[in-house]
DNA sequence: AAACTGTATGCATGGTTGCTCATATATGCA
DNA sequence: TGCATATATGAGCAACCATGCATACAGTTT
């Protein structure tokens, strides 16, 4: 009962909502997400851990990216249907194409942390 | 998409997963609920009205009583795949096969609200 | 009308959670 | 080694939430 509860969980902040349905997109990493989603990467990265910890999410390591994909073999035979509830609620939804529009054109290579400290002299 | 976010937040609560399960099974009125799962009635009025205000549940009165049942017309295409989440997720637990096994002994016609004015002297 | 039973709710409270900022860790490259 | 970039995390804060108690409300019965 508690995984199924931790998913539902997962799925019930709207942060979290939106990052599943990006990345039943594609395969993403952290800065992807933040940047499609236009919100600061340490909200994504605690979006994405929790995803991960429910079981909905896995991590891979690529160089300095950390790729994030549906772990569709741990979610067994549920995942088609979170699949389908996750598309059915966001269907249609402003916010979430945007974030789907702004997917494709991330790219892995751009900055998207501001460090203060380089900005000191 | 706020109305799935508040499907699942509903769901993620462990009182109103297991009240939807047991609704799923029949239609139930709040003192039976409370009785099969051995909660204040208090509890499980609060729970059934939250699933009520999402749309999973919708209540009817009937004399005394007041009976909770799916709401599957407004939960729409979706319903199966909630149907299905929920009972896949409570297969075999210890506390729903309780929850149910209690929920066909449970009779309208007992008291289950404790009232200590009745007490005084 | 009063008494009884089922249900809903105001309130106080302890607990949880999601967020941001600053900082730490991890990896790649010069 | 030192620097740059990607990611993770600790701390603090504000908002939210689930619960129990007492009480109010809604029907029924007498």
């Amino acid at each position: 009962m508690q995984s199924a509860l931790n998913l539902f969980k997962a799925l019930s902040d709207e942060t979290r909502l939106r990052i599943a349905n990006l990345v039943l997109e594609r395969e993403c990493s952290v800065c992807e997400i933040a940047q499609a989603m236009m919100i600061p990467h340490t909200r994504a990265s605690r979006g994405l851990t929790a995803l991960c910890n429910t079981g909905f999410l896995k991590a891979k390591r690529d160089g300095l990216w950390v790729l994030y994909s549906i772990d569709d073999e741990r979610i067994g035979k549920s995942y088609s249907c979170f699949r389908q509830l996750i598309q059915t609620a966001l269907e249609g939804n402003a916010v979430s194409n945007s974030d789907k529009e702004r997917l494709k054109t991330t790219v892995r290579e751009s900055p998207c942390v501001k460090r203060t400290k380089s900005l000191d002299i």
